[in-house]
DNA sequence: ACCGCATTTCAACAAGCGTTGAAAAATATT
DNA sequence: AATATTTTTCAACGCTTGTTGAAATGCGGT
């Protein structure tokens, strides 16, 4: 290997980053906090990455490409097993949604924070307009057209609010609050991510359906 | 009048960090940001709240009794209207959204910055937890107690998933990140609460009716 | 006019923050 | 083995943070 080998400490700043900016936000999380946690001197931080906000960048895109190319193949995937019709809202919100759940479920606890900190940033007033559109408008983008393919004369505007709510619902099960479980008292779990999607998938295809017009029913 | 009058910059302070917590979160803002906006000595925060914790804490508690009695009244209202079938689930789901509407649409923007502060605290791990259960959890029971009578045959479990994506899309609404209106071009506004309350309405009642079973198609 | 109390400001504190330049250590190249 | 380069630590900086005690101000009751 002619090449420097990749420096270990640094991936694990930017693992210990991601888990404590997903669950306390950038101004919630201190420079010496993550370099305790890794093990790692203050200003090793600044050396890799600079700045505070290019760590936050850099932990914001590590894995952007690989999750969006895994979602895109998804819909890919699914569009060439439908026929000539093209795939279900069903069919189309499953290739939006399992990808996460089978990130979630590597063992890498890795993934979990990341799509945390992504609910974090996609709810925020201040995070959001900054970070989200860069990396994730044109996938949005895909998925929106082929949702309109498969509900035929729904407005556009309506198949916007649709997303919204599903982004909603999706961002909030990312979250990993814990919330239902409290609620439920046991009988839902936030860290089991197939039941989330198992509901999510029928509940978010029928609110598409009864919202975008029905002229779609298979 | 014997009693001192309420003082007004006490009622500013909190008005000023609603509208900077909502926007940048508990560690975002600093106590000399909030006094600096609110047109008073740093010190006075301290004096009137105690910590910023505290006050953290006084601007989350300041309207929840007001909403949740207003949200409960409607769940009333519609229940006694109802027949002795009870309300069906648009109209419970009304009665847990349009109250909020209301609220948005007061003229006072300090209900707008609440909200999105509930929709930061609601998505957080860390806030999630420790505020939420306190001040809204009986209210949400209530409203899963009609939900069920309203899907009678419908396991827990599922009510309380299609419980958890109302939540979420609702969160999203609240957030107010404008995210809808970069990706639909305009076609759709954030700001825009009557349009997204009537997209998510029919959205989410056909997504419980969907998920929890159809016997109830009214 | 004076008093008692609530309100507000002033001034300062110790602690923690992000950031940086230079030294040290580790690793790669020759 | 010596050198060059990358990686890591050390030590410190200037600044901001939340918090506090004491002083100043405002104000209703007598």
């Amino acid at each position: 290997m002619t090449k420097s080998r990749q420096a270990p400490k640094r991936e694990r700043i930017l693992d210990v980053a991601e888990e404590l900016f997903a669950l306390r936000g950038y101004d919630g999380v201190t420079l010496r906090q993550i370099a305790k946690d890794a093990g790692v001197d203050v200003a090793l931080a600044s050396y890799h990455f600079g700045k505070k906000l290019d760590l936050f960048n850099a932990v914001f895109e590590r894995r952007a490409a690989h999750l969006n190319s895994a979602r895109l193949d998804a819909l890919k995937a699914c569009q060439a097993s439908a026929g000539a019709a093209g795939p279900s809202v069903e069919q189309i919100i499953e290739a939006f949604l399992r990808p996460l759940e089978l990130a979630q479920e590597t063992g890498d606890p890795g993934w979990q924070n990341y799509l945390a900190l992504i609910a974090y940033i996609n709810n925020s007033p201040y995070w959001g307009p900054r970070m989200m559109s860069k990396l994730f408008d044109s996938l949005v983008s895909a998925f929106i057209a082929a949702l309109r393919d498969a509900l035929p004369g729904a407005r556009d505007e309506d198949i916007y609010w649709c997303y919204h709510n599903l982004s909603g619902a999706l961002t909030l099960t990312l979250a990993q609050t814990g919330r239902i479980d409290k609620l439920s008292g046991g009988k839902c779990r936030s860290a089991d991510f197939q039941a989330a999607y198992d509901h999510m998938i029928p509940f978010v295809a029928a609110g598409f359906r009864e919202v975008c017009g029905r002229s779609t029913a298979r």
